[in-house]
DNA sequence: TTAAACAGGATAAAATCAGTCTTAATTAAA
DNA sequence: TTTAATTAAGACTGATTTTATCCTGTTTAA
């Protein structure tokens, strides 16, 4: 049920590159900075990128930079971009995972749930989540 | 993300055990026509138990039993009585587990996706889970 | 008293998670 | 054109969780 530590991780790489909009950042400072080791967030970062959440920059000067604005990336996009499809039960994704398919009572639940649950992931976007952090930061 | 095996296989069984309404059910029996392996199930059942959704008996003529009708037994109660409490980030649970809590802008769309999670799988009752299945069948 | 059932703890194999390491490939700048 | 800085990709590894199994103990109907 929970998303992984891997998640979070990558969670806390898009805040930090809402931050650094405009600019090229290299994984030595995003790691550093939000306390992420480094070969473990080289690895998120790519996945981030083969999701196109993020642009990835070689060589000398290289970085990351966000790929898109911070209003246009959910949490269901990160989410899904490091775990794949979000879904409580395989069997709402595919059928054919579903051995006891035909007759399983459960499986139309499964589905809408999945429905549902990834309408609320996509609800919560970067602009809004930084938003937040400012009021809290504004009340102490 | 996914629900364990376990809760699936817990699901299974409190299935089974709606149709036996009245009846004292043993785990032999359940895990012959769930296909559940019988050592795993018995744990499972006691968890549910634990929970208060199945009462269980000892002794010859033993066995499992519903606890309560079916309509007030719903997929969060199962999920949560294997799983423990539901959270997609443990920090939605406990404040102190979220080492960067204080300024996390994330924390508070995590309680709240929480909180929606729990609603939407609060809606799936047994009964209505049964009622789908009949349905289900009757079409063929 | 006995046999049939569940309860609970110890153990173990398999899978997944959370990383690390090494070897490319790319690129700005000397 | 060489070099140093940077990401890309895949192999590997240790820790943790999942998915069980097994054994001993307790309860209870007959």
């Amino acid at each position: 049920m929970e998303i992984t530590r891997e998640t979070d991780y990558a969670i806390r790489c898009v805040l930090y590159l809402c931050e650094k909009r405009e600019e090229i950042t290299m994984i030595d400072e995003i790691a550093r900075e939000m306390e992420v080791p480094r070969s473990f967030l080289a690895k998120i970062l790519q996945k981030l990128a083969r999701a196109s959440l993020v642009k990835s920059f070689r060589g000398v000067k290289g970085g990351f930079q966000l790929a898109r604005p911070p209003a246009r990336i959910s949490l269901l996009d990160v989410v899904e971009a490091i775990e794949g499809e979000v879904a409580m039960n395989l069997c709402a994704l595919d059928q054919a995972l579903c051995g006891r398919s035909k007759y399983c009572p459960v499986h139309p639940a499964w589905v809408d749930i999945r429905k549902d649950f990834r309408k609320v992931l996509g609800k919560y976007n970067f602009e809004k989540l930084k938003k937040t952090g400012e009021r809290q930061k504004a009340k102490g």
